[in-house]
DNA sequence: GCTTGGCTCGTAATCGATTACAAAAATGAG
DNA sequence: CTCATTTTTGTAATCGATTACGAGCCAAGC
C-alpha cells in the first residue's frame, strides 16, 4: 500500500516525545537556566531574551514537567483531602467545593480520597504523604487510620482537621459545637411540647456522634424528660440507616413523638419509611435533622435542622492549611469553633396537634 | 532553661530530611540499584541481600519518593476525573465511588476535579495533563473545556468519557441511550392516561439534555400527544432549578398532569415546591425523574425514575482506561451503551384519580 | 586607568529512583 | 578442572527542572 514507512504509521503516533526545557533553550538560543528564570522570575532576564524564550515556549507548546519540579523543589503543591465515605450525603460535597475553591485560588490542586472506605485506598493515600507527593492533608473524618504501622499523622506533613478533631490531637481543627447544637435540637422539640424522644445516631463512637448523643442526653435532662422516655437508634449517617431506624422505631418505641437525628440524611430516610408506613409528619411525629442540606429544605414537609455552614468551615480550614504551608503554622492545639443555626421546618409541630392519633396517657410505669 | 542547644529546639524539628534510597543502600551495605530491585523485582535479588534491604527499609521507614519515580518512569499512576459541578447530586457520587474503587484496585490514584466549575480550576486540571502529572483522564461532562488554547484532549493523554460523548469525539465512551429512556418516561406516563406534559430539562445544549429532550418529543408524538399539550422548563439538573421550574409551572402551564424531568434532583425540587404550594402528588400531578438516586427512593411519595447503573458505568469506564494504559487502547470510536431500568414509584398515577381537582375538558382549541 | 559593584547569563550540581550495561560470581556441562 | 551460561550485583547514565556559583560585561567612582 504505497510508501511503506513515512514515519506516520498507525503506531508511530505513540512516542510523541514531550518537549522539555532543553528543547526550549535550544530553540531560543539560551541556556536552560535562562528559560527557567524567564518563566519563574521574569525580572531577572533581559527583555530581549525573555521574548525569545516566550516565543519558543509558545511555538513548542512547552509545559514544565511537574514531577521534575516537585522532585527538585521538594513540594508538589498538592493537598490531600481525606473525606468520609458518605460524600454522597451532600453536606460534604459543599465542604469539598469550598475547600477546593480556596486551594485552587492559591495554586494548589486537591486530591480527594477516603481513608475509611477501604484499607487499600487508605494505604494508597497514606503512601502519598510518605512519598512526598502531597504538601498537606485536610482530614474530615477525625479518624487517624493506621495501615501497616504508618499513619498520615506521622508522615510529617501539615494536617488540618475539619468537622472533627484529629484523634490523638496534634493538628489545628475547625469544628462546630456538636454537643451544644444537639442540645438545641432537643430544646426545640421540648419547647413544642414533646415529652418522649427518639435519638437516631451516626456511626458509633465517632467524634461527632459521641458529642451529639451527649448533647441529646443533656438536652433531655435540661428539658426535664426522664430517661425512660428516651430511645436510641444507631445509624451511620446515611439515608439508608435512617430508613432502618424508622423500621425499628415502629416496633421498639411507638410512643416517641419527637425524633432527633444526627444527620439530615437519616432524617430524610426516616421520613421516607415512616410515610410509606402511613405515619404522617408532623401530625404523628416531629423530626429534626443535623447538617442543613438542600434536600431537606425541599422535602415534604421541609425538614427542620441544624445548619452547619460548610462554606465557611472549608474556607477557614483551607486558610489554616495555607498558613501552615507558608511556614506560619497555627499552634497544634488551635481549635476554631464555627456557629451553626437552627432552621425551622414543617417537620415539627406540637405533638398530636392535628393528627387525632392515639397518644397513650402517661400511664406511669405499669 | 538548662541546656541551650540539644538539637531539638522548637524549630529544629522542621528539616527532617526524609530517608532516600541511598540511606537504605548504605545501611544495608548494598548499592542503590540492589535496593531498587529488591523492592520492585524481589526475585532478581539473592535472599540474603533482600533480607538486609528489607530490614533497612523497615528500620529507616523508607518510602520511595513518588516524584522521582514519576520523573524517571514517565508515568505517575494518577488518573484525573473531570466530574461535573453538580457532584452533590449524588448520582455522580456513586459513579465516582465505583471509578475510584476500580482504579485503586489497580494501583492508581484518582484526582477529582471539575473543568466546568471555574476557569482557574480548569486551567489547573488541564495543566496537570500537559505537565505529565496524570496518566489518563476520565471525563464525565462531555465538555472539552479549552483554556488558553489548550484542552485535555490535546494533552496527548488517554481519555475515556462516561455519561456523555466527548465533544469532537476521539475518545471511547460509556453512555446510556438517553433518547430511548426519555421516550420511556413519556410512554410510562402516557400509558397511565396523561395527555398533557411538562418537560423539565437539564443544562441547555448539553449532551444528555439534547438527547433527553429529543426523546421526550418523540415519545409524546408516539403517544399521540399534540405539541400544544407540551410545555418546557429549563433547569440545570440541580434541586434548586427543579424548585424554580415548579414555581413557573404553576403560572405557565397549570393544566399539565404529567411532569418528565431530566434528573431526579429536579424532580425532587419540583415536588418540594409543589407540596409547599398545596399541590398533591400523585393526586394533582404525576412526575418521573432520571438517575435513580437514593433520595428519590425515600421521598414522599417515592419518585418513579429511570435508574442509571452508576456502578456498572464506572467499572466499564475504568476498564477502558486501564486497558488503554496497558497499551491496548480501544478504538477511539468505541461506544458502549449501558442499559437503564424504569423504577416505578408512588409519584405517578392515572390523572385525576383521587384528587377531585379541575381537569379542564379538552375544549379543543377555542 | 583601574577597581568595585551590579546585572545577566551559562555551567554544572542537585533532587531520588530506575535501568542499561558491564563486571563479578555462581552454576552446569563435559 | 576448565569453559560456557546464567544469575547477581555495582557503576553510572538518565528523567527534567531548579539554582548555587562564577564568568563576563558595563557603568560609576577615585
Amino acid at each position: 500500500m504505497g510508501r511503506a514507512n513515512d514515519g506516520a504509521g498507525p503506531e508511530a503516533a505513540k512516542p510523541v516525545k514531550p518537549v522539555n526545557i532543553r528543547d526550549v533553550a535550544l530553540r531560543a538560543g539560551v541556556s536552560t537556566a535562562t528559560v527557567s528564570r524567564a518563566l519563574a522570575a521574569p525580572d531577572r532576564v533581559r527583555q530581549a531574551l525573555r521574548d525569545r524564550v516566550e516565543a519558543a515556549v509558545r511555538t513548542l507548546g512547552y509545559t514544565p514537567n511537574l514531577a521534575a519540579r516537585t522532585l527538585r523543589a521538594g513540594a508538589s503543591r498538592m493537598i490531600l483531602i481525606d473525606a468520609p465515605h458518605r460524600i454522597g450525603g451532600s453536606f460534604f460535597a459543599g465542604l469539598l467545593t469550598s475547600l477546593d475553591e480556596a486551594f485552587t485560588a492559591r495554586g494548589y490542586t486537591c486530591i480527594v480520597g477516603s481513608t475509611e472506605q477501604s484499607d487499600e485506598k487508605a494505604r494508597r493515600l497514606i503512601e502519598l504523604a510518605y512519598a512526598r507527593q502531597i504538601d498537606g492533608a485536610v482530614v474530615l473524618t477525625g479518624l487517624a487510620t493506621r495501615i501497616d504501622g504508618r499513619s498520615l499523622v506521622e508522615a510529617n506533613v501539615p494536617i488540618v482537621s475539619i468537622c472533627a478533631e484529629l484523634i490523638g490531637g496534634g493538628a489545628p481543627c475547625v469544628t462546630v459545637d456538636d454537643e451544644r447544637w444537639a442540645m438545641r435540637q432537643v430544646e426545640f422539640l421540648a419547647a413544642l411540647g414533646h415529652k418522649s424522644l427518639l435519638y437516631v445516631g451516626g456511626s458509633e463512637g465517632g467524634y461527632n456522634e459521641v458529642r451529639r448523643r451527649r448533647g441529646f442526653k443533656r438536652g433531655a435532662r435540661a428539658a426535664g424528660i426522664a430517661t425512660r422516655h428516651l430511645a436510641f437508634a444507631q445509624g451511620d449517617y446515611s439515608l439508608g440507616s435512617g430508613v432502618d431506624a424508622a423500621r425499628a422505631y415502629a416496633a421498639v418505641f411507638p410512643r416517641a413523638t419527637g425524633v432527633v437525628c444526627a444527620s439530615d440524611d437519616m432524617a430524610l430516610g426516616f421520613m421516607g419509611f415512616a410515610a410509606a408506613a402511613g405515619l404522617k409528619c408532623p401530625d404523628d411525629y416531629s423530626i429534626i435533622g443535623f447538617d442543613g442540606i438542600d434536600y431537606g429544605r425541599n422535602w415534604t414537609p421541609t425538614l427542620a435542622t441544624i445548619a452547619q455552614p460548610s462554606g465557611e468551615m472549608g474556607r477557614v480550614g483551607a486558610d489554616l492549611m495555607l498558613r501552615a504551608l507558608a511556614g506560619d503554622p497555627a499552634p497544634p492545639d488551635t481549635k476554631i469553633t464555627i456557629e451553626c443555626s437552627l432552621l425551622p421546618g414543617g417537620s415539627t409541630a406540637p405533638p398530636g396537634v392535628t393528627g387525632a392519633r392515639r397518644r397513650p396517657a402517661p400511664k406511669r410505669r405499669t
